[in-house]
DNA sequence: AATAGGCTCAACCGCCAGGGT
DNA sequence: GACCCTGGCGGTTGAGCCTAT
């Protein structure tokens, strides 16, 4: 048997509240106090409602110094900041913020927060990935190439929720036959790469393909090759698994470690 | 102007804790 | 201690509004 209802759901009415039963939930209250039962309220002042629901008429829109409309940039961040720390305990974080409701504030971060922050996020990824490529990018004009450099790219790679590094599944196109040195060959192989005959290319570019994880490439020393496979463009694990091209340009550096 | 899809927010639902008997 | 009742809470729903096509 299941928990008997705290109301008889066929006697009582449901949606949206008239002005009507605001103003005589208003009046009671105002005049006795919320001390008492709300269970048996509505019963009081003739409401054909539940107890439960003129609580929360109440608490959430009738009380007084309720504050409605837009969330300032500061509530945003207050709620942002109690939310990383305590979750979503929405009572806790509205009794810091005067005027809210728990109701109001778990709306706002539904609708717009949760969004807002992860847009956020996102776009910080985003932004740390491209400055470690450009760092890269500049070291490989300036000094030429040094598979130091590349350590930092470190942080690229993908791993499982048991820690295991994931290998990146990828085809890889060259733009031109005669890179296709023999050293280039032992280095596609101990990478775990598999090299394409050359009758199979299209339209003039050498397959490589195959499925390696990127420390083995950058131990071959094509720290250029695993910077392009982890491209800004392409700074999730699903899109790493995308083919990659090479142009004349990208191929610049991985000539230099040869 | 019509329609579909997305967004917002008031209201509801069901669970849990605490107090009273 | 067992049971019941109520308040409080977080999650979910759905009507109405808004926007894009």
């Amino acid at each position: 048997m299941g928990r008997a209802p705290c109301c008889d759901k066929a006697n009582v009415k449901r949606g949206p509240w008239s002005p009507e039963e605001d103003s005589k939930l208003k009046a009671y209250i105002q005049q006795h106090g919320i001390a008492g039962n709300w269970i048996a309220l509505p019963k009081k002042i003739g409401l054909k409602r539940c107890g439960k629901s003129c609580r929360l008429r109440w608490l959430n829109y009738l009380r007084p110094n309720l504050k409605h409309g837009r969330f300032s940039e500061e509530e945003d961040n207050i709620i942002c900041s109690l939310y990383a720390n305590i979750g979503s305990r929405w009572s806790v974080i509205a009794a810091q913020l005067p005027g809210r409701t728990d109701n109001d504030i778990k709306n706002h971060w539904n609708t717009r927060l949760k969004k807002k922050l992860l847009t956020k996020q996102r776009n910080e990824e985003e932004s740390q990935t491209r400055q470690v490529f450009s760092i890269n990018q500049k070291i490989k004009r300036e000094n030429g190439s040094s598979l130091q450099e590349y350590n930092s790219l470190k942080e690229l790679e993908f791993y499982d929720d048991n820690n295991q590094l994931q290998p990146v599944n990828t085809n890889i196109y060259f733009p031109q036959d005669q890179l296709c040195y023999p050293s280039t060959m032992n280095n596609i192989t101990s990478a775990g790469l598999t090299y394409v005959n050359q009758q199979e290319k299209d339209n003039g570019s050498t397959r490589i393909s195959g499925s390696t994880d990127l420390s083995s490439i950058e131990s071959t020393g094509w720290g250029d090759m695993r910077s392009l496979i982890c491209s800004p463009l392409v700074s999730d694990y699903e899109a790493c698994q995308q083919d990659v091209t090479f142009d004349e340009s990208m191929f610049y550096g991985m000539i230099q470690t040869q």
